[in-house]
DNA sequence: TATTGTTATACTCTATAACTATA
DNA sequence: TATAGTTATAGAGTATAACAATA
């Protein structure tokens, strides 16, 4: 077996423990949760308004969950409920001027964490880090 | 800042949630889940018993999540809990043949699979991520 | 007075199943 | 008959606060 694979996997799932961490306390600090902000990001991310329907397929959650995290967010102002124009049993989900302000400022400090934590390494060992991670990524997903 | 820092910190994240996804899926055929099975791998891991409150350090969570995950596991008959022999507020858990073979099958099985996942790679390269790892780690750590 | 573990309570993530309205 | 979203229910991770027994 490869040597020191075992503690590569060790060091990512650490690694992915502490940012966690991390996030959590500081969207906590704004009221958010890691759930809740990742449908932020996801309508940011979209260039059109979506149905919850397409928030659970990209978030690989169950739309009964979607239900919950929307009231959640709409009940604190950072999106809103709209019904779709043609369909009927749908429900189009959309950023507030709140949501779309707290979705640019996760998105910029996430920028900024990550320019932190890389900064002083080699961009050629941040790539290799980045090559090997979609490496293994491609791996899990097909096949 | 950095290029790719970003997408590195996006790459470590997915990665971690689809292992995660892996491991819960894995754990569950065995009725266990990821903070049951910590437990049990944090009790193998230790040269000497463990009272509550040293899991509880360890695992990075309070004393009373601990309660929680001990009785279940005591209940399947992974640990068992003992008095402390001095300290009478004190409860030692100890791992039952149960509790040792399936955390030495998780061992065996967490090794086989991190070397499959980087199986094609480099050595160099395994190292390479590795060392980029620890070094995110320490930044987070000391700082 | 400090510490160990527990009861009580609560929030969040997440899922399945049954149901309503609509397509 | 299939789909979108909801109500109902449940398990799991995790936390704080109050408390009893003990150090």
């Amino acid at each position: 077996m490869r040597r020191g694979s075992v503690e590569a996997l060790d060091a990512l799932f650490e690694l992915a423990s502490r940012l966690g961490d991390l996030m959590h306390t500081d969207l906590a600090a704004r009221e958010l949760t890691p759930a809740r902000a990742e449908v932020l990001l996801v309508l940011r991310d979209s260039d059109r308004p979506l149905v919850q329907r397409e928030l659970a397929d990209q978030l690989r959650c169950t739309p009964r969950h979607i239900t919950g995290l929307v009231d959640t967010l709409e009940a604190g102002g950072w999106v809103h409920r709209t019904p779709h124009p043609t369909d009927r049993r749908a429900t189009i989900v959309e950023l507030t001027t709140t949501g779309v302000a707290a979705a640019k400022r996760m998105q910029r400090e996430r920028r900024q964490a990550a320019g932190a934590l890389f900064r002083d390494l080699p961009a050629r060992d941040v790539d290799g880090f980045l090559a090997v991670a979609r490496h293994v990524l491609d791996r899990l997903n097909h096949q």
